[in-house]
DNA sequence: TTTTGTGCAAAGCGTTTGCAGGCAC
DNA sequence: GTGCCTGCAAACGCTTTGCACAAAA
């Protein structure tokens, strides 16, 4: 919690007990939650915070380069406390967005800048399928 | 035109001139439009046309596996009538998105597979950065 | 005290839906 | 002639904005 404080501290945003809340939820979860989600999972800490507040400042967090937004082909955007770029897996049963934490991606970054003569700042990657869990229900 | 007729009727759609339209548009350009823009090139020839059935058309297609959806991180969807899977490359100068032709994909899929036991259906990839073009113009 | 953030309600915007008339087949 | 498609307008859902009050620095 602290360590929170000090990381909005230390990009200049004010310290308020809804932004510590909001990256706090995306610190700690592995779900890539939506704007929405965050806040339904904050109704029972903070029932007066609005969903405004859970907007404007996922797009604080986002401009300090805290938090990182993606779209999966879902209505609503994602977001993650991982702001590396690394690929997603979503699975097509139970709609989990997954991490994909190692892979050789400088390599394939490399190639593709050498070959199209454009320069790469960061990407975004996503897997399409059904996870592990899924696969044995089925 | 008559083989974007033969496609609809291999897909037991029924061939309208909106229809035609619109996917010809997506077959034609490069540029990976949205809903919107489509709108705004039929105007000329199609000026009855409704936003509307540009929706539900590109639903139709969608459905039909003749066109793919995807979103690079802006308000709206684009559109491309190429339906294999392949990366686009996104340039934050001119937010104009390109498609990367040849890569060495079958690897990175079974890589992944291998390391995460998901059974990969497809992928969506977007490299961004700034194109040739944009590189020259600084 | 000054500056910035929060909460509410309303607006905005891309997309979807319901329905009546029209067209493909 | 039947059933699906189109066009219009209204509705929908996610996100943003304006403003008054509250809290942080």
């Amino acid at each position: 919690m602290q360590h929170i404080a000090e990381l909005l501290k230390a990009h200049k945003l004010k310290v308020t007990p809804q932004r510590i809340a909001i990256f706090k939820i995306l610190y700690d979860s592995k779900e890539h939650p939506s704007a929405e989600h965050i806040y339904k999972c904050l109704q029972e800490t903070h029932p007066t915070m609005s969903l405004a507040t859970v907007y404007k400042t996922l797009d604080t967090l986002k401009k300090a380069e805290l938090v990182q937004e993606f779209n999966v082909g879902e209505d609503s955007f994602r977001y993650d406390a991982n702001i590396k770029a690394h690929p997603h897996m979503i699975c097509l049963e139970c709609h989990k967005v997954f991490d994909l934490a190692t892979m050789k991606l400088e390599n394939l970054k490399k190639y593709v800048e050498e070959d199209t003569d454009f320069e790469i700042m960061y990407e975004k990657i996503f897997f399409y399928g059904v996870c592990a869990d899924c696969k044995k229900n089925k």
